[in-house]
DNA sequence: TATGAATGAGTCTTCATTCAT
DNA sequence: CATGAATGAAGACTCATTCAT
């Protein structure tokens, strides 16, 4: 019962270490990175994902699950349609989450459908009820739908990586507020 | 006739096969498929692009200058305005073009800045002149410069790459002429 | 009841499923897979065989052990020479036992004679026992001494993996009793 | 013209390395040795052999048809039975050829009959056309076909690596002459 | 200049073995 | 004693780059 707290340990050690390593190294770095920095063996990242793609998935679901579970949260907000843009505004201005969507999707090596499915549909359903809210509540345009907004929150959080300063950030926001107005 | 027309001529065999293979393989694609699909051996693509990285720079700056004359082209047009919305509805449209943008420069591995450099100025020129004619004839909103406009075509041009159908393409596009309107 | 009784069972469960998994898989099989038929944990495999070729070795020695046993078996049977016949029949006939014997001195990797020296002397003792009777018996010609026995049993071994089906297992194996006639 | 000469001399290399390092290594010997043995880099021997499975059955094939044309060669001699005893004389004492084709046939983990299935048909033709003549000429057995005939020429190169010196051979060798007599 | 064979560093992955629980 | 997670050395294979022809 204790050695698997341990092995639970490692394996959320090698997750987070894979996270940043894909973030920073790119998709392509060499698993041996992401032991280096997890602390621990070639050996356990191995025992763990026993594939790179495996590991690849796992993170980019992860990061997903993330962008999930911070839409369901907003979903429950008073005020919807603010909670909407805000979700926007979030992808665009969170260094760390920033390419985590756009990536997650796009990767190019695995099959991302595949590879991503079980979060997919959780995330979509996060994602669908927090957009209908908002649009009940007269806050985002009414001719787009689940897909549309997962495209957009993909092209925000790209966009993203070509803003260089704060000021710039925002007007690029205003773009994508005003554009999902009614 | 010349030596040297066959040197041409074959820069830009390898040049091509370089642009569809890596669009179609990604870009950590090997140098050998691009031979092979340029019909010539892998010594000739060496030759002309000492380094894998300057190829692949060579393919990004073909495909931003082609960005860079389109909107060069436009720029010419009697209503701006409707031309710098058509910079749009191509990048989101054209699969061939599509990730080009994007791709070209958020693509992991080589320095980007650095290595686009030469095209940077030409683009940003081209798309800077079509954006201040358009504002200027009312038909964008005038909080937004160069930067932000480039900006935004990456988000446009990665959103599509989320873009199922035809309908769905025309629903997302709009999100953003609607966003870009004064 | 006693805690060695567990013990025991364990490194017999473990050598039968070592036996059945190189049998099967051949002898560069994983010793976890040994571990997962034999129902224990890999720990407890190492505890009884503290490498991969003690583990082999003992394998080995079983699998000549047994050949040891038939063939001690058969020389108190009343026709000998019909007995040493026998073998040979059971060696190429036996797809359970087939490559045992040749597989237990051919293997590569493990010193053979090292790892096999305990056992040897006991089969060959039987061996010669019954091939002596044999002889004696006027079914075998006298010229052969044990090691040439031991050769033509694992000559006989490993022809009969090239062997397909039943009447061409006859034929082949009248080939060796023919010769084996004085 | 001539990079290719340069081409085949180091796929010859290699295959002769490959050869000698199986033979006494095993067939789990690295490929690096090989290379290291070929006197050329890793690369090379990947080159001309993609897969190590390749350049196994490669080996395999070339000892194949080695027996395939010592059998036709045979197969024009005068005394064609004598010439059937001889192929098995050469494999039992050949201590080059020795394991040739047993382990060619054996080997573990290549699907043997896949990778062998070019030359099969060809040593399979020459050992039967050997075959036919001695049995016409009344100097071997007629009631075996040309599978027999190879299970035995396997059994007997197995049985000779267990074989320690000269006389032993000879003796164990006349069990299978005299096994193959009429 | 073009060619493609050669090179070897770098990557993923496996597996025998150890050791904390 | 048993367990199975951790370890890392070793092996197969890829690919950018060089260079003899």
């Amino acid at each position: 019962m204790s050695p698997r707290a341990d092995a639970v340990r490692n394996r959320t050690k090698v997750l987070a270490a894979a996270d940043e390593v894909f973030a920073e190294l790119g998709t392509d770095a060499p698993t041996d990175e992401v032991a280096r920095r997890a602390g621990v063996g070639i050996g356990t990242v191995f025992r763990h994902f026993p594939t790179k793609e495996g590991l690849l998935a796992a993170v980019f679901q992860e990061r997903l699950r993330q962008v999930g579970s911070e839409a369901a949260a907003m979903a429950t907000s008073e005020d919807p349609a603010e909670a909407f843009h805000e979700l926007f505004t979030k992808l665009i201005g969170n260094s760390r989450t920033k390419q985590a969507l756009g990536e997650a999707l796009t990767a190019a090596g695995i099959d991302v459908d595949d590879a991503i499915a079980p979060v997919r549909d959780e995330v979509r359903g996060a994602i669908a009820i927090l957009l209908a809210k908002a649009q009940e509540a007269g806050g985002v345009r009414g001719d787009i739908g689940v897909d549309e907004a997962i495209a957009l929150l993909i092209g925000a959080s790209q966009a993203s990586a070509a803003v260089i300063d704060i000021s710039m950030r925002a007007r690029t926001l205003n773009v994508f507020l005003d554009g999902l107005r009614p």
